[in-house]
DNA sequence: GCGTGATGTTGAA
DNA sequence: TCAACCTCACGCC
């Protein structure tokens, strides 16, 4: 369920809720059982993400979580414990709980690890202190497809294949067109929809990229909201009718993710 | 009830 | 390029 924006929602709900709290930390699974023992009924300082990345910070320890594709970090009712042999961590302050499941990665780590887990990304758009211009650096010297290079996590911290194909429709720009063959002007058009879209999407806790003027409030046409929960343009819309052109929007698999883009909206150029 | 795919990354072939 | 990992919700019977 991961991009960016929902790691740093989760990131500011945590810091919300525990942030000063003496908090329980379990590990009913097992897999997290040793380094939760150690923290349990320390105080958790505050929660930060860094792209996909999160960290909750206990003084000078950090839970580093990535939650990869399938993982789930959802507030549930205090003291209900379901699946024990799937919870990977359960934290509670008795007044808010909420619980870990399916995680790629969930560790113990020091501060400096943690910088250099940061340091290894590249700019997050849903940070103040981003530069874009480490990303361009990337883009520009790639011959590697866009659709390719707005997922590598070193150009833009936190986006994944929602954001990707919703920002190449937006900016009409064809998935394939190589990094070196973009523009300044056009990569910082893409990073600026970017800087634009997540922090709603952090807002919102949902992906919504349908301009004002394909909207179901302006065009009368009926909402149509996706599993991931928001509107979009192109994303798993495959063969449905282009919200702008009509035509039929496209499909196909890309280093191993399905990518979709409207091919009259996307010209190559 | 069963099979599949999913907002992701890593490591091997 | 592909498989593996980890879980769960959805579609299809």
């Amino acid at each position: 369920m991961p991009e960016g924006h929902v790691i740093h929602r989760l990131a500011d709900e945590l810091t919300a809720a525990f942030a000063g709290h003496a908090v329980r930390v379990l590990s009913p699974q097992g897999r997290f059982a040793a380094a939760a023992e150690m923290l349990d009924g320390s105080v958790l300082t505050s929660a930060e993400a860094w792209g996909k990345h999160l960290f909750i910070g206990f003084d000078e320890r950090f839970v580093h979580v990535h939650l990869g594709l399938i993982g789930k970090l959802r507030w549930v009712p205090v003291g209900a414990l379901t699946s024990p042999e799937t919870l990977r961590l359960l934290i509670t302050d008795g007044a808010s709980a909420i619980e870990l499941r399916g995680p790629q990665t969930c560790d113990l780590i020091t501060a400096e690890e943690r910088d250099a887990l940061a340091t290894a990304l590249g700019p997050d758009p849903l940070r103040p202190d981003a530069d874009e211009g480490r990303g361009w650096a990337r883009v520009h010297a790639s011959g590697r497809p866009i659709a390719d290079l707005l997922m590598d996590q070193r150009i833009a911290a936190g986006v994944g294949n929602i954001y990707r194909c919703e920002v190449l429709f937006r900016a009409g720009l064809h998935p394939d067109v190589p990094g070196n063959q973009l523009s300044r002007e056009q990569w910082r058009e893409l990073w600026d929809d970017l800087v634009a879209l997540m922090p709603a999407g952090v807002r919102d806790g949902r992906i919504d990229t349908v301009r004002e003027a394909e909207s179901p409030e302006v065009t009368g046409r009926p909402p149509r909201v996706d599993r991931h929960g928001g509107e979009v343009y192109v994303y798993r819309r495959a063969g449905d009718d282009c919200l702008v052109c009509g035509r039929g929007i496209a499909v196909r698999t890309l280093a191993g993710r399905k990518l979709y883009w409207c091919e009259s909206c996307q010209p190559r150029r």
